[in-house]
DNA sequence: AATCACGATGTAAACGTTTTCATAAGTTAT
DNA sequence: ATAACTTATGAAAACGTTTACATCGTGATT
């Protein structure tokens, strides 16, 4: 370090200290295999007395791209979140891109202000954990305007888009067979909104789980919509009309704490008196009494994968968009267990 | 939206258009009020038709700078984490600059590579919260080379980065205080590792809580680190040496969480044998059962303030480092109760 | 010995802005 | 009517790279 740093050193600098032109120690920096073995060392040497870093502005804007990719969350505080963006964010760092940030708090605005790094270049990409795609004008127009997308854990309608998440009928079809297993044979499925398509694939996969046993059991939906206050309130509407389940099945675990509550307010034993499920996993499901028996997601590996995917794209723009669903562990812990009391 | 929009279009397509010279257009939309009525309504009219954004990467590389903040957190998953986010990139956004996030889950070399984004003119600032610099070589040298850096959650022992967070010791005073006015008088704190500068902030705060008291209160401190793992731990070493507080004041939420768990392991009610009080006020503290005490982290106004100092010393270099304490209110549930068992 | 191919380097254009400076036209003051 | 300002605009430089193209030796091929 040899400059008074009073200005970053530039490319010019390096080429004038090892006697070159600013070309040659461009390329002694991307293709090396160009220089001839003597000038490198010339470069190197000069580029560590420098401090020189290249600025990459400057790159970026001659080479027509960021070396970001911009990342949409309808909610940051959402305990999914913390999981894929940590996926996410490992997989662009290990391919030298940048993350950036968005919380759109669901609000149109918000989402559209986000937009303006797609447009002005700042962002090469986007990935999507809103449930849907932020567009201004007409979608079809609009759309092929827009940069590579990859939505995760939320599907988003459109063929144009990649998706990355867990194979939501499956695994739920999965938790309620694991139910019936148990000798459930009154399950509620309790939903996480009319808005969610994740509710709609959760439900058809306790569907089909249902639909597993010999026996004829009762697809009964009750809707929610994923807090747990509503797990709450969903709890009670059952106890007004005293008809109830021995298990339950809730769209996510927020829900399934809130069920819970519910239940040990009014004096009832999980699971002694009621099983409960839940989907997600989330951190705090472990440490919940008691012990949240869920459908792990895993989120890592998500954020991961949906990174990839949408680099792949950046780097080689003809690739289909394409739907990667990742399995869902059942965790058993002690929120479940044999159906004791059959109600009515 | 007239150009086959093959190609983005540029200022040189506004002005072609427009009928005038691209300085025109700059200024039409940089300082309107240096251009003629007319002729501000032609370039607005020929924006329009084109559907032209301005370049981010030239405007940067003119400009020489990127708008954009690099935040740098030691753990994404931490339960803090999303809510500072929130206002970090609330303030943030209002102010026209985007968050750029790097995930250093306490490793050197990963925080070394992130350091990249400064050094390559990508990010304007540094957000830390991380509790500590990170820098290669000597940091005297180093740190005058680097942009501004403001820490938030975690202080960070240097005069020329500037701190927002919670008033621990104000907080773990009061907290102490609050205990002590429920008849507690064998109160332990729960530390939250040697490493973490906060611990011993609160710790201190504790101890003036104990002051306060007309009587003399025993200095209690046990070791943990932060985890709900060592809040058991700790509660089942002082079960071995059979001597036991009445209250627990723990360094967080998690670790009042084990805390909590150790003891209705072994059979004892919280509040009723014992009265134990976290800190953060974590999302989940709501939901945990009992409902938890504890200090609330104004989480969103912490980075709110934060990212705005670092925005004033942006727009301003000549401004100041500050250090911003905020208000951490006693957030009361169940989870502490009068002092009952005074056991030996 | 003339030609060719090749490897290493330099020159200059390009990426898309902002802004200084110059210029031209108009306006006011003498 | 002319000088002195003011206002509106354009030309061109600058920001720091990458890369197509040109140039120049040098060793191999005929």
């Amino acid at each position: 370090m040899d400059q008074p740093a009073d200005r970053p050193a530039t490319i010019e600098d390096v080429a004038r200290l090892a006697g070159v032109s600013i070309a040659t120690v461009s390329r002694a920096l991307r293709s090396p295999e160009k220089v001839a073995e003597s000038t490198r060392k010339k470069v190197t040497a000069a580029i560590a007395r420098t401090g020189y870093t290249a600025n990459a502005m400057a790159q970026n804007l001659r080479m027509q791209r960021s070396k970001m990719v911009l990342v949409l969350a309808s909610s940051i505080a959402d305990p999914n979140f913390a999981g894929i963006l940590t996926g996410l964010e490992k997989a662009a760092n290990d391919r030298g891109y940048g993350v950036l940030i968005g919380n759109t708090e669901e609000t149109v605005p918000l989402e559209q202000n986000y937009m303006r790094f797609l447009s002005t270049g700042m962002a090469d990409g986007l990935v999507l954990l809103t449930g849907h795609i932020p567009v201004a004008g007409e979608p079809k127009t609009a759309l092929a305007t827009l940069p590579p997308i990859v939505a995760t854990e939320r599907p988003v309608s459109n063929a144009l888009v990649s998706y990355v998440g867990v194979d939501d009928v499956a695994a739920s079809k999965m938790a309620t067979e694991y139910l019936v297993s148990l000798g459930h044979r009154r399950i509620t499925f309790i939903s996480g909104g009319r808005a969610d398509i994740r509710s709609d694939l959760r439900h058809s996969g306790y569907q089909q789980g249902l639909k597993e046993s010999p026996e004829d059991l009762r697809d009964w939906r009750v809707e929610g919509d994923g807090s747990s206050e509503s797990g709450r309130a969903a709890v009670e509407r059952l106890f007004i009309k005293d008809d109830l389940p021995s298990a339950f099945f809730c769209f996510n675990d927020n829900t399934a704490i809130g069920v819970i509550s519910a239940l040990q307010l009014r004096g009832y034993n999980v699971p002694e008196d009621f099983s409960v499920l839940g989907f997600d996993d989330i951190p705090f499901a472990n440490n919940f009494t008691p012990g949240l028996t869920t459908i792990r997601q895993p989120r890592h590996h998500i954020g991961e994968k949906a990174m990839n995917i949408l680099l792949d794209k950046l780097a080689n723009r003809s690739l289909d968009p394409q739907t990667h669903l990742l399995h869902g562990d059942l965790i058993v812990r002690e929120s479940c267990s044999g159906a004791r009391r059959q109600k009515r």
